[in-house]
DNA sequence: ACGATTCAACCAAACGGTTAAACCAAATGG
DNA sequence: CCATTTGGTTTAACCGTTTGGTTGAATCGT
């Protein structure tokens, strides 16, 4: 789908985004130019500011974008999911799933991390907050259960975003590392999104299960 | 130790790194302005040029001597521990006292992954090599003597490099969300570099571990 | 025809980089 | 013992380009 094709299903500023979450992901706020977002979207810079706003607001709408998204993925396949091991499982293959897919996601909240969160409205924490307490419930229910053993669940929460985060961004730097060094070149480290939330969600599983199957 | 001071024991190339870092790692590297990163070396900009050469050569030392350092003391930790479970708990605690500690490390590193490692040179790419290749050995080893189970060892650097990663550019933000939501404060949010170290190997280790002790 | 939208051209400010002159401690030499 | 030179280093002022943002006219859909 041209960016032309898509505007005529698309409105214009929702073009715009998707174009601009692609460059943001791959310049950054400051890397990316006002003039390659418009160029990007297929549009008139005029258009651009006409539409939405400055860059600041641009960059405010795509980050929140793709965080409610991918908080609500999340949220709602936890929801579904039955059973403690289960909406662990999908917690994780969501998030792998989300970042892993939509290539701009771990890029994007990455930078924004790295930054300190200088550009994150509060709307956009409060996303990171929903999936947090998914997360803190199911671990805390489970424990409760007796299926988990006590954990620093803030930790858990870092382990999983973190690792897949950094997967999924790390793809370029794995396929140069590849290309330069194909002698160690090793295919564990070229799993498929779902492959990679598979094996995070293994580990962490391990990680927090309640080795003593029968509590007292 | 002032700028003026530091000049006394200190390079004024090194001076000038030293400020960069910090600087790079709150801006990245298109938000740095070299205007900037003169001031805060307190040196004149073209003092800056002629010491290190353009921005982007300044961007290349940090990045080079930053993966350097850390890659450094993280191998050096894992050779002189003892048994694999030691050397596990070494790695894990460097990476994180380095990430932890040298506060402009963190940042960094997630800026370079998020944009694909467009301005790594080789050079850090081999020193991040380092650290991998320290962890597969030990996990490898620890798998034969019986001691590990087989896992992606991959994923399991990316579990522990994210999370730490993560965990230490990300103080910024749980401040900001204790400071706008006191009532969900919550001191397991906030653990020194130290304890976050110990919290993510306990978690590492539970996972990794060969959970049938007695291997037939 | 009319408001909504797009456009090319434009602008001031900010930016990375350069330059010629000034500075300063250590060597030189009378 | 002091004046002068020398080489590395620092400086303020400057330059051409790029940047985010604006504007008035043209175009489009209805």
């Amino acid at each position: 789908m041209t960016a032309a094709a898509k505007q005529h299903t698309e409105s214009t500023a929702e073009t715009i985004l998707d174009a601009a979450s692609e460059l943001f992901a791959e310049k950054g706020y400051e890397g990316a130019r006002v003039d390659e977002l418009a160029k990007a979207a297929g549009v008139n810079k005029a258009t651009l500011y006409y539409q939405i706003g400055d860059k600041e607001a641009v960059y405010h709408a795509v980050i929140t974008r793709v965080l409610t998204r991918t908080a609500d993925e999340v949220c709602a396949a936890v929801a579904e999911a039955q059973g403690y091991e289960e909406k662990i499982r999908h917690y994780i293959a969501l998030f792998a799933r989300h970042t892993g897919n939509m290539r701009y996601a771990a890029p994007i909240m990455l930078r924004e991390v790295a930054s300190g969160g200088r550009n994150l409205p509060e709307s956009a924490i409060q996303q990171m907050g929903r999936m947090l307490g998914a997360l803190s419930e199911t671990l805390s229910e489970g424990e409760r259960s007796g299926l988990f053993r006590p954990v620093n669940e803030f930790m858990v929460h870092m382990m999983i975003v973190g690792s897949l985060l950094l997967y999924a961004s790390n793809e370029p730097i794995r396929r140069r590392n590849a290309e330069n060094n194909p002698e160690i070149y090793d295919a564990s480290h070229f799993l498929s999104t779902d492959e990679a939330g598979e094996t995070i969600a293994d580990l962490v599983l391990a990680a927090i299960s309640n080795t003593n199957n029968n509590p007292n």
